[in-house]
DNA sequence: GGTTGATTTGAACGCTCGTTCAGTTCACCC
DNA sequence: GGGTGAACTGAACGAGCGTTCAAATCAACC
């Protein structure tokens, strides 16, 4: 029988999602046991198998909701490189903040990942790339920008703009906004032809 | 009595680290055990005792070892703040592509250090960021760079360099020569004034 | 208010963990 | 070649791990 209206699952369920993503983002996966999650949602160990198969599947489901839900949101490009590549960082620097757990999680523990899980997030984080790859080789083609290699280039953009949520906090100096100014700027700077 | 010439421990005592290092690296700290760390040694979990006085330590050790070597081995600016922006690029990519391992342990397992024990790295890292800032900040000063905000600027080429181990491979298209030249192309055009 | 089926408990399974230590082995010195 | 102390083994400790499952509990329907 489907689940019904007001049944417990309807609030357990995306609690121990959301219970194990923020274990597992401070922690790190294999340092966070399956009893601490439950201890975390309210309930002991066995109930979580109502809703993941093992442990692994649990890991595996929030990166892969993450990585789509990161694909799902990403601007549509207009066609106009430079307009592109500002909602782009603008973008990729929001949605990252704003989901900092699952940003860490997705990138930090690909090695816990057995090995088609591995390479199912990987593929979604390689058309993530390609996104900006495009971008920039569309703004080669027209002269709106100048790089020695599209593909580099894509990379050092993508790490750069990741590092923001190693350091910025909205109780600091800096509002997020701003944030997104400054670098937008550099970017701007590192790709336009001089 | 102290170690004699031969004895057991002038190989084993470096292979100990060696052999952490790569295993914390491949499958982190958290899911390599002590017995994994003396197979691969060529020991039993118990002589392991001999070298570290418990897990936490042994990876404390191997990331301030490293953190120590790199803030020795990073090039002394000469004043000219263009060179010397130039020399931190190539000598961070080239250092951090040379112990991809020990980069890779030092700021994902950050989280597993005990408090005091993580403030210590913390703040040599700090240092490290500091360098290049004040590197950035004379430049600021002469005209030969225009930045929004130093410390931003700081945090986005440190980041930017770093995520080269995520992709580069001596093997690839390019060499680690060229990788320096680009990400240098992209560095300068980024805090130059135009 | 009794039935039904989803949900949860609580105990248990076999296993591995970090660490300890008495006893053994080893390389070296006299 | 016997003595010495460092190095190592092998077994053990208590604890916690992921996972399972019969029994208990719960919410909804007739």
């Amino acid at each position: 029988m489907a689940r019904t209206a007001g049944s417990h699952s309807d609030i357990t369920g995306p609690k121990v999602r959301d219970e194990a993503l923020r274990l597992f983002a401070k922690s790190g996966y294999a340092a966070v046991s399956m009893r601490q999650i439950a201890s975390a949602v309210g309930v002991q160990a066995g109930a979580l198998y109502n809703y993941t198969p093992d442990k692994q599947s649990l890991l595996f489901d929030l990166m892969q909701a993450h990585m789509a839900e990161l694909l799902d949101a990403v601007p549509d490009p207009t066609g106009a490189a430079c307009a592109d590549l500002e909602a782009f960082v603008r973008f990729h620097i929001a949605f990252h903040h704003a989901r900092a757990d699952a940003v860490f999680i997705a990138y930090m523990e690909l090695r816990n990942l057995e090995p088609e899980n591995f390479a199912r997030i990987e593929a979604m984080r390689r058309a993530y790339e390609d996104h900006l790859q495009r971008i920039l080789q569309r703004g080669m083609g027209t002269g709106a920008f100048a790089m020695d290699d599209a593909k580099v280039a894509t990379m050092a953009v993508i790490a750069m703009l990741t590092g923001v949520n190693t350091w910025f906090r909205p109780s600091g100096r800096l509002s997020l906004e701003d944030v997104q100014d400054i670098y937008w700027s550099m970017v701007r700077r590192a790709v336009t032809a001089t």
